[in-house]
DNA sequence: TTGAATAATTAACATTGTTCAGTATATTTG
DNA sequence: CAAATATACTGAACAATGTTAATTATTCAA
């Protein structure tokens, strides 16, 4: 029983693995169960062993990946000054992974997700993941004075929707061309919304 | 020539026609290049005589869905109070089309486009597209002093972001649960930007 | 009417996700 | 330890996708 679940739950690791490794690599268009199965060594109707379907095998990976994700923004902002400037720094961290590996923000946001129970909280997890990121640092502008909390929501609201838009034009669409230009857009939203 | 132009433009638009007729009526997902030439009365192979790819075909309507979405726009805000209000209206009418049509919101923002020179067109034309509808009442706004030109343009970037990323969150990740809650929302966030 | 050009279609291919029947492996039981 | 059973794994097969090539049907000029 217990030896079973640590097996069961090794197996899926490979293929999770498999499938991080595809994603952050070649890209989610270069994902398929035949290219995922194969990094993992099995066969590909292996995988429908340990995964209902696809898509349930690849959003387990957006729980790694927001954790990884969350990591990799604390361990760039933690000497931060704290208040505005340290909700910046989070959120520019943030959107620097999300062009760092376009397949997850494709994951996150652009691919469709069957609304079963499972992947529903997928959804959820992905949409707070901005608020949660900030959570901690909003909080303590409140206690500061800086914001009301009324305020702080709203606020919050259209740092997650401007940045998500901001980042969907300029990863499906080339807009703004550069990264130059992308970067100096992302400054003058965050300027504008918290300044 | 002349002849042959106008029945290779004729055929053309039965495909066009058709395509438009499903991502409006079943939605994206059931678009295929046999459906669509199945409704347009032909062969899935005599599609290829007339577009390059399916994706060529596919942004064929993005111009004519463009169109049709101002029309609409244009036709639920011409009575509103200029200046701010109409600004609102404007948006809030864009809104409403891509939330009756969740079809062109997927084909403007979310599909991905190949990146040759007919689609970078094809990009240009609906990254600029919610700019324009409020182009005008934006010039107003700035002539009446309500903006300054500078001012202006980032708040326009700004909506056109918070839009952009509300959007994709209701219409993909089911955020907010209710198109009641949703429209609160875009409310809120466009009053935050311009009031 | 016949010959050449053009248009349209059928057949086929390579991928995709998924299922199922069967085989190999592991575990339990006598 | 050997046999029976349960589990894990696999390849073949299916349906649907976009795309191409070869073939058939049609049109139009000489």
């Amino acid at each position: 029983m217990n030896r079973k679940e640590i097996q069961e739950e090794r197996m899926k690791n490979y293929f999770i693995d498999a499938t991080k490794e595809i994603i952050t690599g070649e890209g989610i268009k270069a994902l398929s169960v035949r290219s995922i199965a194969e990094k993992a060594g099995y066969s590909f109707a292996t995988l429908y062993n340990y995964f209902k379907d696809v898509k349930d095998l690849i959003f387990y990976c957006v729980q790694d990946f927001s954790q990884e994700c969350r990591k990799y923004v604390v361990s760039r902002t933690e000497n931060e000054e704290r208040g505005i400037p340290k909700i910046k720094k989070i959120v520019k961290s943030y959107v620097e992974y999300m062009v760092q590996y376009p397949g997850i923000f494709d994951l996150f946001y652009v691919e469709k997700i069957a609304t079963d129970g499972t992947s529903l909280s997928a959804s959820d997890i992905i949409v707070k993941f901005i608020d949660e990121l900030c959570e901690e640092e909003l909080q303590y502008c409140i206690a500061q004075g800086t914001f009301r909390p009324g305020e702080a929501i709203e606020i919050m609201s259209n740092i997650r929707n401007s940045i998500i838009g901001i980042l969907l034009l300029y990863m499906n669409r080339q807009h703004p061309k550069s990264y130059y230009d992308f970067v100096v857009s992302v400054n003058r939203q965050l300027d504008r919304i918290l300044d």
